[in-house]
DNA sequence: GTCTATACAGAGATAGAC
DNA sequence: GTCTATCTCTGTATAGAC
């Protein structure tokens, strides 16, 4: 068989099995099998099981990534061309709309974006270093963007409260599952309780991307600009 | 030797261990040979890993989850006594605040609240429940009384963002290294390119424990109140 | 009841035949 | 390029000593 067509056979069953599992509790040898290919495959095409995540991420970051700088640089080019400074909220809409709606896009699994959430924080050294990689060119320009948008904010504020954004957006990446609603695990209970206690709440409905979207710009807004 | 010694000795190794490599990282036959018993032992005490991770996590946790608990009923009780509405930034305050703050205390390692905040988008079903066991009655009380303190923000919103808060503080503690520099790896280079490009910007010094409380609670007041 | 020694199945990785 | 066989190391289970 050919190179890229084996490889292809074991990068779209492991970002099954991934998304389906978490990455520890999926094995090469259901990978493979999976794949169809021999035990010993993974390990010639991409070195080793890590490798394997960092390519498996990267084969759909990628274009994410280029969509994100793509949408931050038409931001930047339409205040320049007005003559003012972006927006906060649009530098923010930027970073965030694509990273979300990427759960409605036709990728592999639903749960990929929650493999993404799970992948920052979890394994060390290759995955991670790969990840800032991609994120590099991106993070540098939103910063400078931000920094003209919030020209009196300290840079060391700045940098700390699009730290603090980030975690908003990873937060709701880990916690995203197909149905879109957050941290259902968590907040069902208290949720229930609440809708007993007090009345006239609507229904609790799923979450659409678009609003899930817009609350979290919001959010973030509010708190990059406090 | 005695249950209890045996127990607290296992405790101390995987807590070190688990901060400074991670729970998958780390085996279970460094953690015996560290603590100086048998590789049987943490099964015999704790029924497997996770459930050692568990206990580990619960020496610590519980304390902390009664001191938050604490904070917000006192937070409440005096916005009662003075015929008031509790402030969304006191709540979030007795939410961060200890939180936080509990990476100076005593306990086992630096590194600690990095465990935590890996663990709790880690290790499935077993500690994650366990966790959110933990944190429930807390999270009860603070959705309560953020309803007090945000009477007109429909419920579903105020889930929403109380849930956005959430993800801002497992972030910060996840990226939390001993020196209390937020993503030094991700952010280390932008910060650097920035002095260069950039004069008359502060050195970057090490962020208190107190900044980034005030710096936190600020941010997330701010989103809750968007 | 505690603890030790040991066995076991499964994991990821690798060398060498084809 | 692919596959088999094998290596080491993991978490777990158990039998028996104290």
């Amino acid at each position: 068989m050919n190179r890229v067509g084996t490889q292809k056979k074991i990068l779209d069953a492991a970002e099954l099995l991934f998304s389906e599992s978490g990455y520890y509790s999926t094995s090469l040898r259901e990978i493979t099998a999976k794949a169809g290919v021999n035990v010993a495959a993974v390990n010639y095409h991409f070195g080793s099981k890590e490798a394997l995540l960092d390519n498996v991420l990267e084969r759909r970051l990628a274009p994410l990534n280029k969509l994100r700088l793509q949408m931050l640089d038409a931001v930047c080019a339409e205040a320049k061309d007005r003559g003012r400074r972006p927006s906060v909220k649009a530098l923010m809409h930027a970073f965030i709309a694509p990273t979300i709606g990427f759960r409605d896009s036709d990728a592999g699994s639903k749960n990929f974006v929650a493999l993404v959430g799970r992948a920052i924080s979890e394994p060390s050294g290759t995955v991670q270093r790969s990840f800032f990689k991609f994120m590099e060119p991106f993070i540098t320009v939103m910063i400078d963007s931000l920094h003209e948008a919030l020209p009196d904010l300290p840079a060391e504020l700045l940098l700390l409260r699009f730290h603090f954004s980030v975690g908003t957006l990873v937060h709701i990446l880990r916690a995203n599952n197909g149905a879109g609603l957050p941290e259902q695990r968590c907040m069902a209970g208290d949720r229930a309780k609440h809708k007993e206690r007090k009345k006239g709440y609507e229904e609790p409905k799923a979450i659409t991307t678009a609003t899930l979207v817009d609350e979290a710009v919001n959010f973030v807004t509010a708190g990059m600009e406090a």
